[in-house]
RNA sequence: GCGGGUAUAGUUCAAUGGCAGAACACUGGUUUGUGGUACCAGGUACGAGGGUCCGAUUCCCUCUACUCGCCCCA
């Protein structure tokens, strides 16, 4: 379970100089300051640590296929909800994110991975995709384009976090983002597509959270008088909520402090201060989710942990067995593409985050996808064999037969050995007689006959075997 | 940021105050050019620093990492 500490070792390790270059290494706290003074010269005599950075992982051929199946299944629902794809780069100007996501919030205020370039930009690995996505729009001047615009985007975030299950610094997530359209029926049909993905992925047991909190409007009326119930109860309210007043006042009604839950349950509730609009808007949201039969809880204490969001927020939970993870939330941003510079446009998006829905799908044995694998082996002996054999490789994946072979390795026997592990229908041999004659022997795995043919008939020969097997090997 | 647990081979796990073991995996072999099973052989590990001790992988302390929970989120 726990991972050691692993340090690249040299061939010609002398005791003495492992002990000194890793008491050294030991010293990593100071190492890093005086690295600091030294204008972050890299130091080349330390060891390399056998391991990812804290909260990053290596995502091994082994969990792919349930990648591969989230690749699929998302790749789908992009086209048939009319998305087209976009990609941002990792790393932007701080800015951009600090002034969307904004100041006051996790995210920003201790999330973040910023730091200076060496030209003395002050810039950011991506918390999340929206700010990178809302300045493309406004950039390449999107808003000409026919609306609805439908992007999706798929790729790292990063966000400085403590690790634990299903949280990680380093983790994927899958975004939809909608721009200029403010009618509700997209906020629906969003929530429609979220689990749709989710159906399609195997996922069950998932919970849609859903609240309005107002547009820019209503949202500031009915945060001013938040704040002035919240300071009259301000005694009961933990030290953090205490600073959250100032900061950022909707978010008290997140906290999970006994003493503050209990202020905020009887607190204001955003959907009973919405303005005329907000409270339609919402109205009819609600109504369109009515008709998609999906089970939805109204929670007038879910406000998002980013502050650009209006009106609709969602939250899609999956809750199993006490432990909960968040697989994905959004809401509308109306707001945002003005704010950073953009024409007035309403948009709406959310995110998925890919690596716990993975975790989903495991716990519910949901289907994975494996990559087709050869069911040839093409093994070779002796130096004549072995100097054709790449040219037979590449004649036959010309001929649309993906081969595995073991090049490297000289006798037949351990290539059969490999040949037999990895699963193949066919094994092709070519050995110094063959090589000289221009035949091959064409041996079948499974009934361990074989014969020898011509060079010219092989990729023939072997479609034809191969066809036979599929419907054969129908176990 | 706060609290708990853990750290031995590629992996999963043992044992031990005095040569550190297994299983699986890996590589090769069991007569010369034929796989699965069986048998044999081989390589690889005590996270780091300090303390106690004749001697520490084992006991103690510190650090680091991993991990679980809280916070927050995806």
């Amino acid at each position: 379970m726990a991972k050691a500490k692993k340090v690249l070792k040299k061939s010609n390790k002398k005791a003495a100089n492992k002990k000194k270059s890793v008491r050294k290494f030991a010293g990593k706290a100071k190492a890093k300051k005086t690295a600091k003074k030294d204008k972050l010269k890299p130091k080349i005599e330390e060891p390399i640590l056998l391991q990812p950075l804290r909260g990053m992982r290596d995502i091994l051929p082994g969990e792919q296929p349930y990648w591969n199946q989230v690749r699929r299944v998302l790749s789908r629902s992009v086209q048939e909800y009319g998305f087209q794809r976009i990609d941002t780069p990792v790393v932007e100007y701080a800015n951009l994110f600090i002034r969307s996501v904004g100041e006051g919030t996790d995210i920003v205020d201790k999330e973040m991975y910023s730091f200076n370039t060496k030209g003395g930009d002050r810039v950011a690995l991506r918390p999340e995709f929206t700010a990178s996505i809302a300045r493309a729009y406004i950039q390449h001047g999107m808003n000409v384009l026919p609306k609805p615009i439908k992007l999706f985007s798929t790729g790292p975030v990063y966000r400085y976090d403590r690790p634990q299950e299903g949280r990680y610094r380093e983790h994927r997530q899958a975004n939809f983002d909608i721009f200029g359209e403010m009618d509700p029926i997209l906020d629906a049909q969003l929530i429609q597509l979220a689990s749709r993905v989710l159906g399609n992925l195997g996922i069950k047991d998932v919970q849609f959270q859903v609240n309005s909190i107002g547009c820019s409007e209503c949202r500031k009326d009915y945060q001013d008088l938040l704040t002035s119930y919240l300071e009259s109860k301000r005694q009961k309210l933990c030290q953090k909520c205490k600073d959250r007043l100032i900061t950022n006042t909707l978010r008290i009604l997140d906290c999970k402090e006994d003493k503050c839950m209990q202020v905020a349950s009887s607190a204001p509730q955003s959907v009973d201060h919405l303005c005329p609009e907000c409270r339609t808007h919402f109205k009819n949201f609600l109504e369109y989710l009515d008709e998609l039969d999906l089970p939805y809880l109204i929670n007038p204490r879910l406000v998002r942990g980013l502050n650009y969001y209006t009106k609709t927020v969602f939250e899609i939970w999956s809750e199993k067995e006490g432990k909960k993870h968040s697989l994905g939330g959004g809401g509308r941003y109306d707001g945002l593409i003005k704010s950073l510079g953009g024409e007035d446009t309403p948009a709406i998006g959310f995110g998925l985050g890919i690596d716990r829905l993975i975790i989903e799908m495991k716990r519910v044995n949901a289907k994975s996808y494996k990559e087709s694998r050869p069911k040839v082996f093409l093994a070779q002996l002796g130096d004549l064999a072995k100097k054709k054999s790449l040219k037979l490789f590449a004649e036959l994946e010309k001929n649309g037969i993906l081969v595995a072979e073991s090049f490297g390795r000289g006798s037949l026997k351990s290539q059969l050995r490999t040949a037999d592990r990895l699963g193949v229908e066919i094994t092709l041999i070519i050995g110094q007689k063959e090589a000289l004659d221009g035949t091959i022997i064409v041996k079948d795995m499974i009934s361990s006959n074989q014969e020898t043919v011509t060079n010219e008939k092989l990729a023939d020969i072997v479609k034809k075997i191969l066809k036979s097997n599929v419907i054969v090997s129908k176990k």
